[in-house]
DNA sequence: TATCTGACGATAG
DNA sequence: CCTATCGCCAGAT
């Protein structure tokens, strides 16, 4: 019964993600940054893995090119779209 | 403590 | 436009 709940890193990516609005469109390395975390874009996507699909937009994260989620860029671009982004061959139109 | 993994990013071909 | 590679970070075993 040691467990701590949630890592530093999450609690910093979570404040992050909670502030993003619908229609609003990011990238992993964006949130790393924002979180106090540069460079760690790569864990961002680990951890949305993990506990994205919970109460976290996951749908609003992309990569640096606008990619979608692999595997999940038919519900992502769903999601997307319903808040009016523009989703093309599973890539972000900005 | 060591090693492997992966919703990434930048660069080269 | 594509795939292949290397580098980086945090988590898991």
């Amino acid at each position: 019964m040691d467990d701590k709940g949630p890592t530093p890193f999450e609690r910093d990516v979570v404040v992050v993600l909670e502030q993003l609005r619908a229609g609003d469109v990011v990238t992993y390395g964006e949130v790393a940054a924002e979180a106090g975390h540069p460079g760690a874009a790569r864990a961002v996507g680990s951890l949305l893995r993990r506990a994205g699909g919970g109460t976290l937009p996951w749908w609003r994260v992309v990569t640096s090119t606008g990619r979608l989620v692999p595997g999940g860029e038919r519900e992502q671009a769903r999601l997307l779209r319903s808040e009016g982004v523009r989703v093309r061959g599973g890539r972000v139109l900005g």
